[in-house]
DNA sequence: GTCTATATATAGATAGAC
DNA sequence: GTCTATCTATATATAGAC
């Protein structure tokens, strides 16, 4: 194994769990096995470290999406596959998605990596709207609205209701909010 | 002006902008006007001035919810009144409501101030279920769903409907998310 | 690449004078 | 109530040996 990966996978977990603040290089090092200092060799930043993390996240979310809009499934079928990224990535209610974590202190986060994470959420905006776009072609989303302002609802909510989930330690509560939207699909 | 009154606004407004670990006691002296060692007379631990934040916070937000479920308005218009609460919380786009701001880091509160916290969401998810419940009654919202599914829904809407506006520092964001959701209220 | 040792900054917190 | 002075812990980061 990889000891920058395994940085790299060490630091995911943490910033997700605890935010940018809330986890250091002594964290890591206990996680990985090697001392701060040598986690420097590897990343001479924290800064850096975490936009290095915020390129290899948002390069594999996009991915997935894009497997997911070749697909050829109904607009209803995608939906449910994009909440349940979400939904996985709760990771039993101890997670949040990054972009989301590193948003709660955006402050702290360098220009670099803001405008990695503005670049990623523009791109998850637009595959949303082209999949509310579909709906209105294949029917297979309930009443379907506004492509724009029915993306923009989704993301917020999902979103939303990861912070729920993560506030109880339980992925049901992620369920429940987003109960409402999922019953708008249909096949 | 009380002293441990403009701590706690200078304290509330930090929490709501940079969450709980991007401010300190030397952050509150500057704004303040007081030292650091002055500020632990008031406030002992941090632990302890963050729990009376939360308290403060809570009374007055659920204290507003109570007016406006003892105004006679409609459904409709208390839910664009409910929005509205979290729309002028957002601060323009640089705050979010203190129990989200919190929940960011959930491992850093205090037992005292979780246990708080889930007290306060338990009594707003019960407002919102009474609300939706009243909709159905009254029909200013159109096409109701069951009452709890839709106050889990709404409030991670709002929720991350605020994450959005602060990514941007942009109110708009959070109009956009909503969008939707106010569309649907009639009278 | 990883180590020990260290530099430097800042955090929350306490003691005791005024 | 507020101050100066100080304690202790921890953070990111660097220098130089191995």
């Amino acid at each position: 194994m990889n000891t920058r990966t395994a940085l790299l996978d060490a630091a995911e977990q943490a910033l997700r769990s605890h935010g940018q603040n809330g986890f250091s290089y002594q964290d890591l090092s206990k996680t990985v096995g090697i001392r701060t200092a040598s986690i420097h060799y590897h990343f001479p930043s924290k800064a850096g470290l975490i936009v290095a993390l915020i390129q290899r996240y948002t390069a594999d979310v996009l991915e997935a999406l894009e497997d997911l809009g070749r697909s050829g499934s109904t607009a209803g079928q995608q939906l449910r596959d994009f909440v349940g990224i979400y939904r996985a990535a709760l990771n039993d209610g101890r997670c949040l998605c990054l972009c989301v974590a590193l948003l709660m202190a955006p402050d702290d986060v360098s220009a670099d990596g803001l405008a990695e994470i503005h670049r990623f959420r523009a791109k998850e905006l637009r595959w949303l709207e082209r999949l509310f776009a579909q709906a209105q072609a294949d029917g297979t989303i309930q009443n379907p609205q506004d492509p724009s302002a029915e993306a923009a609802a989704c993301l917020a909510l999902v979103e939303g209701a990861q912070i729920n989930a993560r506030a109880n330690h339980d992925t049901a509560a992620f369920d429940t909010a987003v109960e409402l939207l999922l019953s708008r699909t249909r096949g």
